[in-house]
DNA sequence: TTGACTGTACCGGCTGGACGGTATAGTTGC
DNA sequence: GCAACTATACCGTCCAGCCGGTACAGTCAA
């Protein structure tokens, strides 16, 4: 029971602690979060997980940065191209892979928001920061945003569980802003 | 301080009890609505509160009821003219409209998801059931999704009090999508 | 090599406060 | 005289944060 042979039982029990969350926010509702929930869903006791993160804003905290720095790193690497629209369609690409895997983004990001609205500060400014840079490269900036708030808009609704559109309708959805995109029309 | 010249004593309590729940849940973050607060914003007992709304879940879902009535008489409306793309017409001149407004339609609504997701439930079906509509009567439904999907982003971002796109951008979105909409090109 | 000591990871019980809801007795205005 | 409250006290539950432990791995000195 006390072999060691991950490369960080520490990393792991914290990453545990992060899904757990947010299985906890999706099935009890984003304000239901209780720390013994969240201790129990992962397997961990209440001390155990007051070890990780000393206090719920911190949890929390932690729950958004872990959010930001997934879609971070996968925007990053695609939009080092440099090649023109090479932003927007890094988002909407993006989009898409996230949409494919199974697992539901699913929001711990709405518990932060019922906790504190403050603690998604990081992610309005990290957004603002997106349209900027999509707006500077692209041919179309008008267009672009129109692209980057639809985008928005499907990752709202699947946060919220709304699905007014179904997968593939979404996918067209985004096919259709790809095309524009790149016929280039004014 | 005892004046009435209003219709009604009681419906005017009950509006400025869910008033003062928007107001709390704005000022305390979603997840810290409390009936104490409530009661106290809205300058009632605890008991004058309990006695329009039998429980916080009924309060919630009054919340919703009233922003979907609200919603949904200035759509219908204005989409009574039948002309083609008058849906999706609608639906953006209420945006602005409800945008031109000091209020922040702020949300109550969020305190209700917090709560219990399934309260919002409502609002899903009704969010679907506008979109079909716009499909139905619009010269080019891909665009006019476009527009609703457009429409639902700059909503939710004012709800999530974001401001990507201040007040002049969203219009000259709104704007943009307009003159699409009346070329009609595909 | 052993025994004292230290730091890390985690356990689980407890407490104090917040909050939803109940109860009840009184008050005001139409 | 009833509807629409006010005022206050109270109960039970939930829950965040705290705290005193435990287990164990590593270190280091004698």
């Amino acid at each position: 029971m006390t072999h060691d042979t991950a490369p960080s039982r520490k990393a792991d029990t914290r990453m545990r602690l992060l899904d757990a969350a947010e299985a906890v926010a999706r099935r009890l509702g984003p304000g239901n979060l209780s720390l013994d929930a969240v201790a129990a869903e992962a397997g961990v006791s209440k001390g155990g997980l007051l070890y990780h993160f000393p206090s719920k804003s911190k949890l929390l905290e932690a729950l958004v940065a872990h959010h930001l720095s997934r879609l971070d790193a996968a925007l990053r690497a695609e939009e080092a191209t440099g090649r023109p629209n090479a932003a927007i369609t890094a988002y909407m690409d993006q989009f898409l892979q996230e949409a494919a895997r199974q697992k539901p983004p699913a929001s711990g990001l709405l518990a932060a928001l019922a906790e504190n609205p403050q603690l998604l500060d990081p992610i309005r400014a990290r957004e603002r920061d997106f349209l900027a840079r999509i707006r500077a490269d692209s041919t179309d900036p008008d267009f672009a945003t129109v692209a980057f708030l639809v985008v928005h808009a499907l990752r709202a609704m699947k946060m919220l569980d709304t699905e007014v559109l179904d997968e593939a309708e979404a996918q067209s959805m985004i096919g259709w802003l790809n095309r524009r995109l790149q016929d280039g029309d004014t």
